[in-house]
RNA sequence: GGCCUCGUGGUGGAAUCGGUAGACACAGCAGACUUAAAAUCUGCGGCCCGAAUGGGCGUGACGGUUCGAGUCCGUCCGAGGCCA
């Protein structure tokens, strides 16, 4: 008996399809239907990890069975390679970022490529090549021409020792995530996209994204977060800072008497007019702006305001005035960064009426409590059927809704405001104060403002003699780079510093790979063909931010005439993690993490594998993390175990959408079934050629495996439709269990199993390549596996001539009949009643109906 | 707090249209082969009663619709996600 050694097999394999060039994408005029699968690039970490081998796994699944099926595929691959690793690694190791990045991609490249994968590595770039940013930076100013640029002042995360801004999710605890700083916040000029100018659209277009999940849907949808409301003004008593009147948006104009005071942003423009003239004003914004401004930080922080002293006019009743307050809860970013408080029915309200004493009066309550009161719990209720509107004067009685309505009409008859549509959604700020990004392609001057540079002086490419011994940015420390003389004026002017946001790069990508043009960003002809993105898969991780980049990018690229279509992604599947037990000491619980290497099992739970005596304490299941140390390397398992393996593990068991765990035992039996496979090959050789169709098998013997092979081909192709991979696992097993120690004892036997043993090879080929291309040569498959058409199914077979029934009496199981094929009702309710454990039940009682399912089932009532 | 998703054996899960619940796999148990182990092969396996044909119960809980509910509806409990 041989043993299949993988190593032996995997990179003939390999090198066969490479040197056969089978998945180069074909040419866009051959006539067969296009199929673009996308897997979501990686960062060149330097090391690719299990959660890759699923991702890629999946798409190459994918991209194998469309090619079988007659499908030109297109399955690419690159590297979403600026970032701030490379600039963090090249500090820690002295080197280059982008020394340090080409070496990570020529390192995972390899770990890829013997993985197996399907892919046309012809298309291959990474976006820090000058070749792929260089389009960016021209796309960018066809951005600018078209009006989805702007450049202006806005409130920041800065980090005061990397002196940089960070993102909202770089900011833990009010901290840097690198320095341990205290993040500030801070006014910057930055670079903006005006994704919210779209926000309507990118909205109501969701819903013809059919093939997406509904759960990335629906977070796109609440993130754009549309609101309609009523937009008006509260007069000043007494005009202060050159204000006479605040500009309000509010989603609850129904709770406008229940209004208790109004609030303005710290950074609202009257704050920082008032705060000129107020050193505790001042001091109050600047404390503020020490503190985080996430959602997050304001929802669970404190609510702290401070009393201007001016007061506002009620517009429903003159002589009714309301204090204005400065508090922190209030974002200049959202509506105009001031509003009206209502503590009653707005639990944040409520908490900063109940701390600076100010009243709370109820205006909205349950239907069947008249003697509702709001004590220390807002009740919210607009979307509560059964609330009803009280101490609103000719409100009451109204369910909230319709006051919300009667208000507005009554404003907007008496021109007092308007209905308004809001979204949550900010402009897209994609200034970076980073070196290892594309660089922003405007000069800065101080006659002219900002110029663009000039296209044919592109790319503005990043200097490759910078140093990291200062903080900051180094093309801000640049002897010479940033030095240039203005495109318009021709005085010494500066470069833009700034690079762009990392999520530019990976805006665009999916269709610089249709065609790799060298004068534009995209080749039109070929990115008419290819796109949209027929089955996109990556991380639900991407919901939101990259998705959502994507999706407008597309817009802003289809305006500026670099791609016919408007959404990016037709089929969209977000894949599980990848998970695995965490290890600790056990006494010891708060102690450092163990790898599964560290371990050793034995019968009363695991110990240190170095020392048997030390307990280990077996933790929750996590995703597989570095800081937990519940990792397993590819590498390890490819060579141990070979790509087919790893691939099929990660295939089998869990449905794709859903995390899976990673488990020793799991992997061991993903071996055992590629083991099994072989020696079903290895112990047919000599048996002769299989022939790619056959004639219905007379015996008995043929036929049941005939049969069980055309159930196997119609339930997998099915499956790897709908991507349900760990059902099509399943049913290879049950296709290997059928063929598993059958003895051919006559030669229509012999060409069934061989018939049978080809199409085992064909439908494990998505999964398992390399194994499928070596069944497929020991049966006699014509050509590579991995060029060869996909079965069909015999479907005359699948129904055999008698079909088993269950008979059910009064809804519960009492037995099974045998009816044939095409049996009639009368004929099969004759059966029912024949069958002796029917009549035992029936008892001489009398039907009062029958149910006949044909095919499915039968009950009698008595 | 609002919205959404999910809850099935010891475990991962299957049942895609309302029609035999537990396919397939993992772990386990018993047996064969072996000096022994590994590997491999065969058998058992939701729970309870029974020697067995068989019967009772069973898809988070309780109710409902239906000839028939894991699947549909309502209320509740629990887990996760998004938004506040």
């Amino acid at each position: 008996m041989s043993r299949y050694d993988p190593s032996e097999h995997e990179a003939d394999w390999q090198s066969a399809w490479e040197a056969a060039d089978c998945f180069a994408a074909e040419a866009i005029d051959g006539g067969k239907p296009k199929y673009y699968v996308l897997e979501m690039f990686p960062y060149p970490s330097g090391r690719i990890h299990m959660g890759h081998v699923r991702n890629y796994a999946m798409g190459d699944v994918v991209a194998r069975f469309k090619k079988a099926q007659g499908f030109n595929v297109l399955h690419p691959m690159g590297w979403d390679a600026f970032g701030m690793p490379a600039e963090n690694a090249a500090i820690e190791k002295n080197t280059h970022p982008g020394t340090w990045t080409y070496e990570n991609i020529d390192a995972m490249r390899a770990q890829l490529k013997k993985l197996g994968l399907s892919i046309d590595w012809a298309r291959e770039f990474a976006t820090c090549d000058p070749s792929y940013y260089a389009h960016e930076q021209a796309m960018f100013l066809d951005f600018l021409d078209a009006d989805f640029v702007d450049r202006r002042e806005s409130v920041v995360n800065w980090d005061p020792v990397d002196l940089t801004v960070l993102a909202n999710e770089q900011v833990i605890d009010g901290k840097g995530w690198r320095s341990g700083a205290a993040v500030e916040q801070r006014k910057l000029t930055q670079w903006f996209l005006k994704i919210s100018d779209h926000a309507g659209e990118l909205l109501d277009a969701l819903d013809g994204l059919e093939r997406w999940p509904e759960k990335v849907r629906t977070m796109q949808a609440n993130w754009i977060g549309r609101s309609e409301g009523l937009s008006f003004a509260f007069e000043l008593e007494t005009p202060a800072a050159g204000f006479d009147a605040l500009e309000v948006y509010t989603t609850r104009p129904d709770t406008l008497y229940g209004a208790s005071f109004c609030a303005i942003s710290p950074d609202h423009p009257l704050a920082i007019e008032l705060a000129e003239e107020d050193q505790t004003l001042a001091a109050f914004r600047a404390e503020c702006a020490s503190r985080g401004t996430s959602e997050v930080d304001i929802e669970a922080g404190e609510k702290l305001g401070h009393d201007t002293g001016l007061r506002v006019k009620h517009p429903l009743d003159e002589t009714w005035t309301l204090p204005v307050y400065v508090a922190n809860f209030v974002l200049m970013g959202y509506g105009t960064g001031a509003i009206f408080a209502c503590p009653a029915h707005d639990q944040r309200d409520l908490d900063f009426a109940i701390k600076y004493g100010l009243p709370v009066k109820t205006v909205v309550r349950p239907k069947d409590q008249a003697d509702f009161q709001v004590t220390d719990t807002a009740f919210a209720g607009p979307n509560a059927q059964d609330a009803v509107m009280v101490n609103s004067g000719a409100l009451d009685g109204l369910r909230p809704a319709e006051a919300g309505d009667t208000i507005i009409a009554q404003f907007e008859a008496e021109k007092k405001g308007q209905r308004q549509v809001n979204y949550r959604l900010r402009d897209w700020g994609i200034s970076r104060q980073r070196y290892w990004g594309c660089p922003i392609p405007m000069v800065l001057c101080a006659t002219c403002g900002t110029v663009p540079v000039p296209r044919d002086q592109l790319p503005v490419v990043l200097p490759e003699d910078i140093h990291f011994d200062k903080p900051g940015n180094p093309l801000d420390h640049h002897p010479t780079w940033k030095h240039v003389d203005c495109p318009s004026c021709g005085q010494a002017a500066e470069r833009e510093t700034d690079t762009f946001d990392t999520f530019m790069d990976s805006s665009w990508y999916f269709a610089r790979f249709a065609g790799l043009s060298d004068d534009s960003p995209t080749d039109r002809q070929a990115v008419d063909h290819w796109l949209p993105v027929d089955q996109y898969i990556g991380g639900i991780e991407h919901a939101i931010l990259h998705l959502l980049y994507a999706r407008f990018y597309a817009r802003a690229m289809e305006k500026t005439g670099h791609l016919g279509v408007k959404e990016p992604f037709d089929g969209l599947f977000t894949q599980g993690m990848v998970c695995h037990e965490t290890y600790r000491v056990k006494d010891d619980p708060k102690g450092a993490w163990l790898s599964p290497q560290e371990i050793t099992r034995n019968d009363t739970g695991a110990v240190l594998a170095q020392d048997p005596s030390v307990e280990v304490r077996i933790g929750s299941i996590e995703k597989m993390s570095k800081s937990k140390k519940n990792v397993v390397d590819p590498d390890d398992i490819i060579a141990r175990y070979g790509a087919d393996t790893a691939r099929w593990f990660m295939l089998s068991d869990s449905p794709p959408e859903r995390d899976v765990q990673w488990t020793q035992d799991g992997i061991e039996g993903a071996w055992r079934y590629v083991q099994r496979v072989w020696r079903l090959f290895d112990e047919a050789r000599g048996l002769g050629q299989a022939s790619d169709s056959l004639a219905v098998p007379s015996g008995t013997a043929a036929l049941e495996i005939y049969r069980a092979t055309q159930v196997a081909i119609d339930a997998i192709t099915q499956d790897l439709a709908a991507l349900g991979f760990n059902r099509a696992v399943a049913r290879a097993y049950e296709l290997t269990n059928a063929l598993s120690g059958f003895v051919p004892k006559t030669q229509e036997d012999t060409d069934t199993y061989l018939y049978a043993l080809a199409k085992l090879a064909q439908l494990i080929g998505p999964m398992m390549p390399h194994l499928g291309e070596s069944g497929w040569r020991i049966v006699g498959g014509q050509g590579l596996l991995a060029q060869a058409a996909w079965p069909k199914a015999d479907m005359s077979v699948l129904a055999s001539d008698e079909i088993l029934m269950p008979v059910q009496i009064n809804g519960k199981r009492r037995a099974e009949i045998k009816v044939p094929k095409d049996a009639d009702n009368a004929m099969i309710e004759a059966l029912v009643l024949a069958e002796p454990q029917v009549e035992k039940f029936v008892d001489g009682k009398p039907i009062k109906k029958t149910i006949i399912v044909p095919g499915r089932i039968i009950n009698l009532v008595l």
